[in-house]
DNA sequence: GCAGTCAGACAACGTGGTTGTCTATTACCG
DNA sequence: CGGTAATAGACAACCACGTTGTCTGACTGC
């Protein structure tokens, strides 16, 4: 590891992300959300937080509007969300997110809080804020 | 994000395993190495470090041997490595690591060095050996 | 020496992306 | 007003990277 420290922050930060989601997913199946995934969860909070259509949805996560689309009939298949015709634009179809799919936000977002929570709790809040803050550079800024 | 701190966790880390992966391959392709990907680079570590055959790959990166035996095939038909009859169990495959294999395996960790150097300096050592620390304990113990 | 285990090949499939193409609809502008 | 450009979504083909299942051939241990 102190041979390649570089690498090593690679493989820590993915199997950090995977424990937490995985953690998460179970816990979400637990409470009957089972075949949820955390790209699930992410593009429903993304609709819910304002993308309207296939299109905008793609954007918003940064995939193509064809990805969207099948991540879409997903979430319509598991009634995670309504599909209609947009009475402004025929083109459209305007998204909604059901109950059930708010019931499965807070859940996995109730998971996602409370595991970090307990991490903060082993290594301390300052830990976890300084960690959160060389993130926000990692990806934020020309390193 | 104050909203759904855990949520954000999970992004970030995600976020800072792409940003820090993508920086690499970028890297790995103007030194002569186009088309590998980190979890080439990944493979042929852990074949370097032991892993002897596909079952063996597979077992050490926690993915199926059929699965391990692909990625194989794709390092074998880009010249990393040799595969070879093993004269002492006629079952088993010999893998070894070929020169240009190990060029790119310490072109590839020299880019994963540099980059956390890179961010060592913005935001200090200790800040991110605090980070690998939180890791540790995020990807090792029961949180 | 035979039963069980292990390595690897092969096939079928799932998931989550991609590009490309097509139609219908809307928006813009001369 | 009308024609052209842009946009939304459907559909198809494809790819990467994983999975499970099955099969054969080769070792291992009792």
């Amino acid at each position: 590891m102190d041979t390649h420290p570089g690498a090593k922050l690679a493989r820590l930060l993915l199997a950090g992300f995977t424990t937490l989601v995985d953690e998460v997913v179970v816990e979400l199946e637990r409470e009957g959300h089972p075949g949820v995934t955390a790209t699930h969860a992410f593009a429903l909070d993304a609709i819910d937080a304002g993308a309207q259509s296939a299109s905008e949805l793609g954007r918003s996560l940064g995939v193509s509007k064809q990805a969207a689309a099948k991540t879409i009939a997903t979430l319509e298949e598991l009634s995670y969300l309504d599909r209609r015709a947009d009475p402004q634009d025929a083109r459209r179809k305007h998204l909604t997110v059901t109950d059930r799919g708010h019931e499965m936000m807070a859940i996995g977002a109730g998971a996602f809080d409370a595991y970090r929570t307990r991490l903060a709790g082993q290594v301390g809040i300052l830990a976890l804020h300084s960690l959160e803050k060389v993130l926000r550079v990692l990806t934020t800024q020309r390193v």
